[in-house]
DNA sequence: AAACGCAACAACCGCAGTCTG
DNA sequence: ACAGACTGCGGTTGTTGCGTT
């Protein structure tokens, strides 16, 4: 379907807005509204096209902008989300209060792409790159070459669970039941999906469902291979584990460790401390989704991902304690950093810490989970109790 | 002081999804 | 159901300012 340009493009006016073109669109907004973006130029006296407007006002004359130097926790939050969501600017943006998705983008493409860059870290993929082999330790090819690989792995697992996650969330709004589910107050749209109601009527599920894919697929063992054995991403995080008995094509990957923070070489100022944000932005909680006794089998994917009620996935304690008191509290950004902050004994682990053996066995179970599970009740009631509009909980 | 290179940021472009008549 | 309008989004480009030579 060809589409019509957005406005004449004949004698409208290009590049940088001058004051009085801010002046003239402020007080018109200011007066009116925006309304149609299109009629505004010509009710504003801009020669400027709406599209223009709408992104002037949109990217720098909103009121609610904040501008200026990204302080360290936006930072972290921008490295983490994006190791999560991608360059999903928007969505990145939405827990990033104040600052637009274009200017995220920006600092992105201008500070912190460069950083991890100089850091041996690909930005894109958020793992070593895999010229960086100076950047490992001297326990051998065998452990790097496994690590890269998971990276690898889990990376496609990633990929894997957004295009799945694209293609079918549209399924998830089609009932008339959904579409007043999803007007629940204080629900995000994937807290409120009817089968999560029906599941659990009073909570909101405790589950990104890309991460809660993300685990599944990555969690599966392939042919195989010494099975589950490290839950342990980018740094000394190992995580409890969960069974999940796939009835479709979901993806298996193999299962085996990943990198750590402990063989930086690269000590340029900050650059530390961002590989050790790369590596915590790898760990992802393990879910016990316990699907063997789900009537809602695993079809296809994320779709089916989401019937669960994640109640399941966690321990009756972890629940009574930590998360309804405080899903609600402090701003994103207040709560990951203090996150960040209390999750010392795996964001940059001295010497790696390794917590389990190749063939599975672990020693500290029960110790590695207690000490983390309150990092992931936190973790997931971010994503869980996300902004208004906030697409970490779904479009 | 001028020229050059680079970094930072604003703005544009085009695609895709949603809305509406 | 369809087409056009509207909006959101991400990639890319253009401009500006600063530092270096």
């Amino acid at each position: 379907m060809g589409r019509t340009p957005c406005c004449e493009k004949v004698g409208l006016k290009k590049g940088p807005w001058t004051p009085e073109e801010d002046h003239k669109l402020l007080a018109y907004i200011d007066q009116h509204g925006h309304g149609s973006w299109r009629s505004l130029p010509t009710k504003a006296g801009l020669q400027r096209c709406g599209k223009s407007c709408r992104l002037r006002w949109t990217n720098y004359l909103r009121p609610d902008i904040k501008r200026g130097k990204f302080s360290l926790e936006e930072e972290q939050t921008i490295i983490q989300l994006h190791a999560l969501l991608g360059n999903r600017w928007s969505a990145i943006a939405t827990h990033l209060p104040k600052r637009t998705d274009n200017e995220i983008k920006n600092y992105w493409n201008t500070h912190l792409k460069k950083r991890l860059a100089k850091s041996g870290i690909d930005p894109v993929t958020h793992k070593p790159k895999t010229d960086a082999g100076i950047l490992m330790s001297n326990d051998g090819q065998s452990k790097k070459n496994t690590n890269l690989s998971h990276m690898a792995q889990w990376e496609s697992a990633r990929l894997e669970a957004e295009a799945r996650l694209v293609r079918q969330s549209k399924l998830r709004w089609t009932s008339p039941n959904e579409r007043l589910s999803s007007q629940a107050p204080n629900f995000s749209p994937v807290a409120s999906a009817p089968f999560i109601n029906a599941a659990a009527p009073s909570k909101p599920p405790r589950c990104l469902d890309v991460l809660k894919d993300w685990n599944i697929v990555w969690d599966k063992p392939i042919g195989g291979g010494g099975g589950r054995s490290m839950a342990r991403l980018g740094g000394n995080l190992e995580l409890p584990r969960s069974k999940i008995s796939f009835s479709g094509n979901a993806p298996r990957l193999p299962t085996t460790a990943i990198g750590s923070c402990e063989d930086e070489i690269v000590k340029e100022e900050g650059e530390e401390d961002l590989k050790c944000l790369i590596g915590n932005s790898t760990h992802l909680p393990d879910f016990n989704v316990g699907m063997e006794n789900n009537p809602m089998s695993f079809a296809s994917g994320v779709h089916e991902m989401t019937i669960l009620p994640m109640e399941d996935a966690w321990t009756p304690e972890s629940l009574e304690t930590d998360n309804d008191a405080n899903a609600n509290s402090g701003t994103f950004v207040e709560r990951y950093t203090e996150l960040l902050n209390n999750s010392g004994n795996w964001s940059c682990p001295e010497g790696g810490g390794d917590q389990s053996d190749g063939d599975g066995n672990r020693s500290g179970d029960v110790d590695f989970y207690e000490k983390n599970k309150n990092y992931w009740n936190d973790i997931l009631d971010l994503v869980n109790y996300p902004p208004a509009n906030s697409p970490m909980s779904y479009p």
